[in-house]
DNA sequence: TCTGGGGTCCTAGGACCC
DNA sequence: TCTGGGGTCCTAGGACCC
């Protein structure tokens, strides 16, 4: 019996959700901007028809939007995380298994519904989601997930035209002609697993869509993009390689990492913003009972100058730690060794690697396991604290004194809508 | 002037061991 | 003294995703 997944995927999903709260934005082009207000990463399709692509900056594309009446928002993440989960919340009230992929998407297990019946479902989803939040999706469905992100890449482009299949398309039981014309007619750069390079690479071999691939041989296929290149191929050929996941592998490392508000020269700027990365990363392992045994660092200058630098390094922390303090002052010495003066800095970040449950940590050999336990409680305490009050009043309100006041690096972030959902103050009125 | 952030997986090559 | 091959582990780098 062969699977049956169906892709959802939430159209255009930033923009949706800043139109679910404000309909002027209806009908008119909108982006939504990365941090630090750098570049378009969500586009309504007004937006998309002007020609802006994503990820590109913004102040390359501010001109046409605003000849275009158009709207640039600066991300709003605690919108789309809530409203995300509001959308995943119906998603998994109408199948099985489900698979969040992302914050717009999920992978959802058809197996069980009739052939015929397939496409109905999808589209009452499809009503439902959109009626309680708003929120307008694509659906594709198929015998594997390769295929089901084809199918939805259909349905979707269709959508923006005629809308012959109401944002729904299914690729089940069409017949080997259909499924070739279909492949032939989907270019090789738009697959899932084909990024800019691989595109380029396949099209000099003369490869432009996606059926001319399935025609190559195996060996080929995976000398060219890897093993996982080769399960992708055969997704397209209708054989089953990858599987709904369902309970995702625990996190290998958590990062925080962000441009600079204006360039960083000196290094106490860089200690701060270090300090307050290493904080983000603590408050996050805290949140998932996580720590950490490696830590790594990084410092760049602006990668689009020349004479752009780039460094890192890293340390073992032999006291497994989830503990603020205990990476901040590993991290400060790392950033020390990769300080060079004279430089602009534009962006510099850290990453904790190799992650454990908090009782799953080893105690290291020849201490006092009781006295470590102590300071273990003592230490826990102190951050738990911290983390609460900072839930209740908002990141920042308690926070250790190498974080700095009011830093010049601090991102920005101008054009922020109200956090409707999430922040008492910024909820919305009704008149 | 202005160009995001946070992840995953795979491969090649070097170090080291027997 | 000279020389071999195979296994494992680690790291860096490159590709991809949203």
């Amino acid at each position: 019996m062969p699977k049956t997944f169906a892709l959802v995927d939430c159209n255009n999903f930033y923009v949706s959700c800043e139109r679910a709260f404000n309909p002027k934005l209806e009908g008119i082009p909108v982006i939504v901007l990365s941090n630090n207000d750098g570049c378009a990463v969500a586009r309504s399709n007004e937006a998309k028809a002007l020609g802006i692509g994503m990820g590109e900056p913004y102040f390359k594309i501010k001109e046409i939007l605003e000849k275009a009446d158009g709207v640039a928002l600066s991300s709003n993440y605690a919108l789309y995380g809530d409203m995300s989960a509001r959308v995943m919340q119906i998603l998994s009230e109408y199948c099985e298994g489900m698979e969040v992929y992302s914050i717009d998407e999920a992978f959802l297990s058809f197996d069980g519904i009739p052939e015929n019946e397939l496409v109905k479902v999808a589209k009452q989803i499809r009503a439902k989601v959109l009626q309680c939040t708003g929120i307008p999706v694509s659906i594709g469905i198929a015998q594997t997930k390769t295929l089901a992100k084809v199918a939805n890449e259909i349905a979707k482009s269709d959508s923006k035209k005629t809308n012959r299949f109401g944002g729904v398309y299914s690729t089940v039981s069409r017949p080997v002609e259909e499924m070739k014309y279909i492949l032939s007619h989907y270019e090789v750069g738009d697959l899932w697993g084909v990024g800019r390079k691989y595109a380029k690479k396949l099209n000099k071999y003369g490869i432009k869509n996606a059926y001319q691939l399935t025609e190559q041989n195996d060996e080929w296929i995976k000398k060219q993009l890897t093993i996982q290149g080769l399960r992708m191929v055969n997704e397209l050929r209708e054989i089953q390689c990858h599987n709904l996941v369902i309970q995702p592998d625990p996190k290998k490392g958590i990062a925080s990492t962000r441009s600079f508000g204006k360039p960083v020269t000196n290094l106490k700027e860089l200690q701060e913003a270090v300090s307050s990365y290493c904080s983000i990363v603590g408050e996050k392992l805290r949140k998932e009972g996580l720590v950490a045994s490696h830590l790594y660092v990084f410092v760049m200058t602006n990668r689009f100058q020349v004479g752009y630098y780039y460094s890192s390094t890293g340390v073992t922390l032999y006291d497994r730690t989830n503990y603020t303090p205990e990476l901040i002052n590993p991290a400060l010495k790392c950033l020390e060794k990769l300080f060079r003066p004279g430089l602009e800095y534009k962006k510099a970040g850290i990453m904790v690697t190799d992650l454990s449950l908090v009782g799953e940590a080893p105690f290291s050999l020849f201490e006092d396991k009781q006295e470590i336990e102590v300071m273990r409680k003592k230490k826990q305490t102190i951050m738990e604290s911290m983390d609460n009050t900072n839930k209740k009043y908002g990141r920042n309100t308690l926070k250790l004194a190498s974080l700095g006041f009011n830093p010049a690096w601090k991102i920005q972030s101008n054009m922020r809508s109200g956090r409707y959902t999430t922040v008492w103050e910024e909820l919305l009125g009704v008149r």
